[in-house]
DNA sequence: AAGTGATCATAA
DNA sequence: TTATGATCACTT
């Protein structure tokens, strides 16, 4: 059941639609995966699965997930309601290079420009191999919600390029939000203080909020 | 209940 | 250690 990768934005989409409501189980069958018991050793199961269902083949480079369709995969888990459980992780910071880009060769823009949603329950009262997944949703921002993400990037470029990333926390930014991504508290990285110098801190990522997210996929 | 900060799994 | 895939769990 590995796919190869889809030759065009169609084929994608066709993969997508045959796997629209399919459950866990079912995804892990096909893949002959099996699902950990444990809610934490879980993470990230559904996205893994879903990239091998679909023939995703970036690896873990920074680039988009069909990189030749530039197209990004994500997968979001909704709640009862439909609205997004969680916020979603779009890219990790180069700490030290950051201010280098701008926002249109930024990879934060390269993930965020074209992005396959694909919404999963994510509702903990339904057994995990029980959830289902959903409709895709193929997403570009509109000039609007661009405008936004960009100024919350180039704030939050701004300081952590000026050495201001002590003062950075989860409460900035409107849809965009800058929060640690790291394996544990004492896997550190480097990063800059005011004056310039090289500092060892958490390692950041980029991760839109759920209130933008649940007017995506809403 | 929501939101932030912390953490888990895997590959190269 | 870097990146990918995220969700857990504690604070507010």
């Amino acid at each position: 059941m590995l796919l190869s990768r889809p030759d065009s934005e169609l084929e994608l989409l066709a993969r997508c639609k045959a796997i629209e409501g399919f459950s866990f189980a079912q995804l892990a069958s096909a893949l002959q995966l099996i699902i950990p018991e444990n809610p934490v050793q879980r993470k990230g199961w559904t996205g893994q699965a879903v990239e091998q269902m679909l023939g995703a083949n970036s690896g873990n480079l920074a680039q988009p997930d069909f990189h030749h369709l530039g197209i990004e995969l994500k997968t979001i888990p909704l709640n009862h309601l439909g609205n997004p459980k969680e916020s979603t992780f779009i890219t990790s910071i180069p700490l030290l290079t950051l201010h280098k880009q701008t926002w249109k060769t930024s990879q934060c823009f390269s993930k965020l420009k074209k992005i396959l949603w694909l919404p999963v329950e994510g509702d903990t009262a339904i057994a995990f191999p029980h959830r289902r997944i959903g409709r895709a949703i193929l997403w570009t921002p509109s000039v609007e919600e661009e405008a936004i993400l960009a100024c919350d990037w180039n704030e939050l470029t701004l300081m952590i390029g000026t050495g201001k990333l002590a003062e950075i926390d989860a409460t900035f930014g409107q849809y965009l939000q800058v929060r640690p991504k790291a394996a544990h508290a004492k896997s550190l990285c480097y990063g800059l203080d005011e004056e310039g110098n090289k500092i060892l801190t958490l390692p950041r990522g980029f991760y839109l909020r759920t209130c933008f997210t649940g007017s995506i996929v809403c």
